[in-house]
DNA sequence: CTAGATACGGAACACTGTTCCGTTTTGCAA
DNA sequence: TTGCAAAACGGAACAGTGTTCCGTATCTAG
């Protein structure tokens, strides 16, 4: 790979990370190219589809994200480590407007990015679930992948006029999750 | 207002509710005025905003919906009557595919939907949660509002791969719910 | 330094939502 | 019944998307 290939990919990368953080995943290509300071050719030689460059921001995003699971597990008690990691994870979806949306469009660019998440996610989610589960502080019938869904899905969008509304059902989501196990109420 | 006004507006709210059935809310103008038999100035005249025409046939759903609560509540005990109605919820979200995302995308012209919850899907739930809570069966500290928009967001994707995860996921919210009242575990 | 492969720029294309206005239809009054 | 404004219709035209294409510029191996 020629050098300023690599450059340039990651002048892209980062230009597209903070139009994205200002205007939303919905910015128009053209946009994203300018603030990079090349022509959308350019763009589309590293990234086929515009839901090539979506996906790769968020990969980088995914992965920082996973890697505080065992930080938190560390530092905590089992059922307060899976909150906090589950309020952690609803930030980084708040975070990233639109972009957990265009994730469950169904757009067939986005088919590699569930499996992204399995293999960073789930296993961060996995790890910490389980420890509340043995240490009795968390039922045992639902899955990581359901849980990461539903807390994609109750915070990707804003409502300002609600703030902290997905804190909150993030928060009911987490009580459910204890209703009925050992140590549960 | 002329009489074949009227005719060719509930003409066009039917074809686009069919469309949006079939091809999602996405689907494009033309498609939809071309069902209806009508060219799209036609169509501009009766919903100057494509949004205009999805809030519209939003709102005869609504209703529908909001007109079941009485009759859980009827038929069942108070929890129940509760989480059956959350659960229809749930199925009609599910069932317009794109709506409730388009709902919370922060359009201008969705203004007036929020509206149309309040006045009816609200205090529909209002009554159902009261009585459970009153009966003791549910917490008290749970908005309607939050618990309507969290609902949606659940269910608003389909996500094929995954059968049945809304309904899991509104059932999780729904024991949440229970956590800690007063006959709850 | 040079040649050939690689990457860049931006005009052009296809497909959106939306506007505009000449043409057609309707309903009321004579 | 007929005339005629007012209202509604059709669809071409406009603006803004994502995407493609290819002539030009740049890089790097030898």
């Amino acid at each position: 790979m020629r050098a300023d290939t690599k450059r340039n990919l990651d002048t892209l990368l980062t230009a597209a990370k903070e139009v994205f953080a200002t205007s939303g995943v919905d910015a128009p290509v053209r946009e994203i190219a300018k603030k990079a300071g090349f022509g959308v050719g350019t763009l589309y030689r590293h990234f086929p589809q515009r839901s090539d460059l979506i996906a790769a921001v968020f990969r980088r995003e995914v992965d920082a994200c996973a890697d505080t699971a065992p930080v938190l597990a560390a530092e905590h008690p089992p059922f307060e480590a899976l909150a906090l990691w589950m309020q952690r994870y609803a930030g980084f979806i708040a975070a990233k407007r639109g972009l957990a949306s265009a994730l469950h469009s169904g757009d067939a660019a986005y088919a590699s990015l569930p499996g992204h998440f399995d293999k960073r996610l789930r296993p961060a989610l996995q790890v910490l679930l389980d420890t509340a589960i043995d240490a009795g502080e968390a039922r045992s019938d639902v899955e990581p992948d359901d849980l990461l869904n539903a807390i994609a899905r109750l915070c990707m969008t804003t409502n300002d006029k609600n703030p902290g509304q997905g804190e909150r059902m993030v928060a009911l989501l987490t009580d459910g999750l204890r209703y009925g196990c050992a140590s549960g109420r």
